[in-house]
DNA sequence: CAAAAAAACTGATATATATCAAAAAGAAAA
DNA sequence: TTTTCTTTTTGATATATATCAGTTTTTTTG
């Protein structure tokens, strides 16, 4: 499969102002945008392999994607639902290691590639840039706890109440109706976020429809009880 | 309960070299320091508390500390066990939230404190402190990634013996006979680090035990089969 | 469009693990 | 030392969730 290469200006990226670039300087961004490439990736295709070194950072200008890990036994589970404006590949950078996770788009997506190189030089130069990271990186560290105490404590039941509310939160926004959830994710993926089998999500969805707490059609799923949903995902 | 004072001195602190302000040039190192002060904990205290805001860093110097998130039904989460060096409390000052989790000593233990102003100034002006810390946020995100998925997948058989194979590289070098781990980890705490009831942790070491891969007497637990706990872990 | 593949769903069954309850052992305190 | 409190352990039971198997529906592809 060849992907299509595109013609993307930083300067007037319309997803710059929502990215972590946002804080850098026009010169700063020409240098370190160089280099860059700008692809057309055709949904199913990955950014880069779980086990594999960094060569350099995506950034998502359109398109969903998903970051998982894969397990032993061949299960994945779904560390984050990357978007629009997101920057991906540089924490395996920074920290000088394989990358602990796989990136894979969920639908057509431009992707813009800097290499490594051209990155670390902007980040060495702005103490801004880095300054930001570090905070972004703290602030999620925090986020993984509370993921990974949730795991460890709630039932499936509650744990699935969270993820939807929390797609919502997140992805709602650009959702043709208000309310509703409808990124390109299959039940397994969504099984993969909550940390689920496949058979026992979709069982739960129906109990949920049932309550009348969502209503879904296809992939489409649209809170229609939001204080039941928290009262069921048990938070606050 | 009053805590005494205790007066150290970095420039001759004997844990510097393994901790995060080993690259400090003495100088910054002072000014860093200037208003730190030194305290002797009692097992069981809390050095801060999950929702508080964080008003400076500790410096662990002996004694280890859990860190742990309290679930909504009561029961924590363990999310690390910090000893000898460790730096805690300076990611939620960084992220600018309120603590995300709490920090109790599990040993009578000294530590330092550094006030935020003098933190953050040092980390302002040091930008290798600050580089170090992101690329240690880093890593620290590519390892909560690997337990979050060992929790959504493993069994607790496997995450118990995962957890056995952790304490054990990871204190294993301070304990008295080698191969065994001796941290005044209750079973309940041990519980709430793989992520299980107590009982059940309980029993799975009596298994682990009968099948030879463990021996323990009272909180003292030896590994004796280190490959057949791999086995049992299911990694690689 | 038809054919093939993937995903969604339903039902039956197994089981790992949590929960509850109570006894035994150990540690701390008086 | 005796008492009290905490921790550890054992047993019985319940149940949430995984697993397996098969059908239907949807999506993809040639």
């Amino acid at each position: 499969m060849k992907n299509k290469r595109v013609d993307l200006a930083c300067e007037q990226c319309t997803v710059r102002k929502f990215s972590r670039f946002a804080i850098l300087q026009n010169d700063e961004l020409n240098e370190m945008t160089y280099n860059k490439t700008c692809t057309a990736y055709k949904k199913g295709q990955v950014l880069f392999h779980e086990g594999t070194r960094p060569l350099g950072v995506f950034c998502l200008h359109g398109g969903k994607v998903k970051v998982y890990k894969t397990g032993y036994d061949g299960k994945d589970q779904i560390i984050q639902i990357a978007k629009n404006g997101d920057l991906l590949g540089y924490r395996a950078m920074i920290s000088d290691e394989m990358y602990p996770v796989t990136a894979e788009t969920l639908e057509d997506t431009t992707v813009c590639f800097i290499p490594k190189n051209d990155f670390i030089q902007t980040l060495d130069d702005s103490s801004e840039l880095s300054r930001l990271l570090l905070k972004e990186a703290c602030k999620d560290l925090g986020v993984m706890t509370e993921s990974l105490t949730n795991l460890a404590q709630k039932p499936v039941r509650e744990r699935l109440a969270v993820t939807l509310l929390m797609l919502k939160d997140t992805y709602g926004v650009d959702a043709v109706e208000n309310g509703s959830v409808e990124i390109n994710l299959t039940r397994e993926d969504l099984a993969n976020i909550v940390g689920t089998a496949t058979e026992t999500l979709i069982r739960l969805l129906h109990d949920y429809k049932e309550e009348g707490l969502i209503e879904s059609k296809g992939r489409k799923i649209k809170v229609m009880d939001e204080k039941g949903l928290v009262k069921v995902a048990n938070i606050y």
